[in-house]
DNA sequence: GAAATACATCAAAAAAATTTGATATGGTTG
DNA sequence: CAACCATATCAAATTTTTTTGATGTATTTC
């Protein structure tokens, strides 16, 4: 089973990694092909894939295959979803409830 | 050394993992003092004080001691900053580059 | 001030994530 | 169709993260 919260979780996985920031940062320039984005990193394929594969399932980098070549893009979809699930995640709540925690 | 990468990686930490989310949505509620926390997780006493240590390096929240006690909330600054820095790291570049690979 | 409470920190154990190397798959090229 | 190429997947090894239990440090309470 998984919760709400591991869901949730799976998105941000996207970014908090060092070597997927880096491979998001190449992804801004524009859709690219594993090829070129194994070349620019310093790691091994199946590596790289591995990456790419937390990547898509964040929904933050979407792939599209054409022939033997998969290509990578940022989705503005899967970002935008993201930017308001960070925000509801870091929003207080409408009810305000009591808070009667450690009374002196 | 700590790269830019592992700098903003950082941040999101806050968000990759279930337990945190967990937390982050009781401080949703208002502020806690880590004996609620606690109580409402199911987490011995060091691993919860370890999670809080991530948060609150993430600057998502923000702790505040009072006497014995310590009081966990969610940072706004911290939270507008993350918000601030998700989509930097998914709007395209300006500088349109030349993407040539896998010309066929 | 002695005992108790709240929490941080440490080291070891356990669990999860990542890398590596091998192999599989599907498309392409000659 | 045979060799090749790009990438996915798998299992094992490695590394990192998380949990656990023990101990330390303030602070409070009696």
């Amino acid at each position: 089973m998984t919760t709400i919260y591991e869901e949730q979780a799976k998105v941000f996985k996207a970014f908090c990694d060092d070597k997927r920031l880096r491979i998001l940062e190449l992804l801004r320039g524009g859709e690219k092909c594993a090829c070129v984005l194994i070349e620019q990193m310093d790691m091994g394929q199946s590596a790289l894939s591995y990456h790419m594969k937390i990547l898509v399932e964040s929904g933050i980098v979407e792939s599209r295959q054409e022939g033997k070549w998969t290509h990578y893009k940022i989705s503005e979809k899967g970002s935008a979803y993201a930017q308001e699930l960070q925000k509801k995640l870091t929003t207080p709540d409408t009810v305000v409830e009591d808070n009667n925690c450690c009374k002196n």
